[in-house]
DNA sequence: GCGCGGGCAGCGAACGTTCGCCCTGGAGGT
DNA sequence: ACCTCCAGGGCGAACGTTCGCTGCCCGCGC
């Protein structure tokens, strides 16, 4: 289980060890060899186990500095069964939710002494047929998903039907998948609750992707605020914006058309708020004496855009900590299966909201 | 007449295949014993390798469909001595500029059947010691390195004098390391040529860190515009910025106190140009009538800024890849070694530029 | 003086591959 | 009838580990 590498003797002046030696990467047989002692014995000591004298353990430990000894992780794999490395599936790597995921994900991983290897899947869902045998070729340990994209595929179920541990993100189709995530109808909830709170009562929504379990959890979030407070909420009040700025704007722009009376807007991302601040600007309502405007995310840029964004804040950053933790423990101890966990969410509170006028 | 197992268990022609059996992974004896032959045949087979006969061949590739197998790479790896797979050791995940090369990367890589290990270094520098052990111990056949911290770790000496391929997106300490990365120095003169064409004489600067190569390859390109058109580079016309939002709002305000009559600020990056904005709205400065504003990298959100922001685009994405390709090249044929490659950048206009008035 | 236990180290096997060499049998040539 | 040749396939070895067992020697108690 340690992962020891031969610790560097500050005593040693003399040139930095070699990373090769006769164009061959040296092993615990180069070390054994000279230290005087069979590679086995070397093999106990790197590894901190069995008995050995402190003369010879001393005498290989040197030896192990001197000739840099890296032991190989692919050998000792093989013995061992396990890779202490996790396989990381994720989809865009410049959405800056997912890559907050995936530095959480990676930080935890390498807390916890395992490596991480990483591959996309494309939007359009290329690479999802690579992704899995990929990792499966390489014997990761355990898969943490990070795709959005992935929701529906099947493939997945091999998998999952067959005892390689799991965990994800987003929700996987046929279910059985140990998912953690931000409380995504919490975050709608709150959102709307707060423009509920502050006197609004035509309110529209500008979702991310329709077919999304992400934007399905956030709008029952915003419906169900609504249904407390009994403000209307037809269909007309409810436009797909995907999640991208251009896509907010648009949607903004037909929600503004339709019901020109609205005085808030819930949106499901900040990417998409961006795009409706920009329409409610060129429409040439003020923000946010004309129109209110909440979002979910809390990506950096919130803080920066003008007005600053009334949004929830979505622990990305920890969701994906978090998921690396539990896979890891299943990884541990296969018994250790989980179901759903869901990651507090709070709103923050910056220029973007106000009460009605 | 095929030597069938004597385990013969029935043809499920339904099921999907198994991913163990028997608790145990399936192996190439397993793929040999089902379909009569040594495992080593089977081996050749599965390598499209070999001289076997059409029924033999078809026995055992069918044989190793029906079992689900696949190949160990660990296995594979120890004796082929390459792991197909590189290590990838970045910064910031959430850096913009930088996820976008660590897809470029990524994708390339998989593109040519290549594995990506990722691990990432703090800012502080935590990681660093871990980072390269990590890759050596999982035996990579090259390394990609995309973290500007590690601009001064000289742990680096260590890889690239032994025969390691590695090659950088930044600078290396001590040098001797292939670097891919855009032009920089264009980047700045493009920028600050721009608005010399456009008239301004009293230009400011907010910089990135200090210290950092980018930063001052990108500082040069700013002051060679300035001398070529023989305009005023004083010191106090420079103030650095960091590369968040806030050192270059910060920049800006200290810019503008001590030379009000500035009518125009170039800008290292995109993310400090959106302090840089505010500061300047706060100052009431209208943009670009009062000032303009061009930066560098074009990041996604520098189209959605109000004003839409005039900046030199910097193919990160298109830096990962080639990066990466130049990378495998080496893997692939250890006399490849290279130099320094610069991308082309460009400049795109937008509304944060303006004639001086 | 003898047997015994324990500390210390060695040894063989196994993990799942690839690689090169060897063996076999039957077809073809002389 | 004999030799040759080649396609088809087996076999041993090696890659660098870990693990469990065995064996040696020494010191100690009786």
């Amino acid at each position: 289980m340690s992962l020891r590498t031969p610790a560097g003797d500050p005593r040693e002046v003399t040139a930095k060890p070699p990373i090769s030696r006769g164009g061959r990467r040296v092993s615990v047989k180069d070390v054994a060899a000279r230290s005087g002692v069979s590679f086995q014995t070397t093999s106990k000591v790197l590894n901190g186990g069995g008995s050995v004298s402190e003369a010879t353990r001393a005498r290989i430990i040197r030896a192990a500095s001197d000739l840099g000894y890296v032991p190989n992780l692919q050998a000792r794999s093989l013995v061992m069964r396990r890779t202490l490395t996790v396989g990381l599936i994720t989809g865009d790597f410049s959405d800056p939710g997912l890559s907050r995921i995936l530095a959480g994900a990676e930080q935890e991983a390498r807390r916890q002494g395992y490596g991480v290897v990483i591959t996309s899947v494309e939007p359009e869902g290329s690479g999802t047929e690579y992704a899995l045998p990929a990792m499966m070729e390489r014997r990761v340990d355990g898969i943490l998903l990070a795709a959005p994209q992935m929701e529906q595929d099947r493939a997945l179920s091999h998998v999952v039907d067959h005892a390689l541990p799991i965990v994800s993100i987003h929700h996987v189709a046929g279910g059985g998948v140990a998912t953690v995530g931000p409380d995504d109808e919490l975050a709608g909830y709150l959102a709307t609750r707060h423009l509920v709170e502050l006197g609004h009562r035509v309110i529209g929504s500008v979702t991310g992707v329709r077919g999304r379990r992400l934007t399905q959890s956030r709008q029952r979030g915003f419906r169900r605020a609504l249904d407390e407070a009994g403000v209307e909420s037809a269909d007309e009040l409810v436009q797909e914006g995907g999640e991208k700025v251009a896509g907010g704007s648009a949607a903004a722009a037909s929600l503004l058309a339709s019901r020109p009376e609205i005085t808030a807007i819930f949106c499901d991302h900040d990417l998409e708020a961006l795009g409706v601040l920009r329409a409610l600007h060129d429409a040439g309502r003020r923000i946010p004496d004309d129109c209110s405007l909440v979002s979910c995310d809390d990506l950096d840029m919130a803080q920066f855009t003008s007005p600053p964004l009334t949004t929830v804040h979505v622990p990305f950053y920890e969701t994906g900590a978090e998921a690396m933790r539990l896979l890891l423990r299943v990884v541990a101890d296969s018994k250790a299966r989980a179901g759903r966990v869901l990651l507090p969410v709070h709103l923050v509170t910056r220029g973007s909201t106000a009460p009605v006028a």
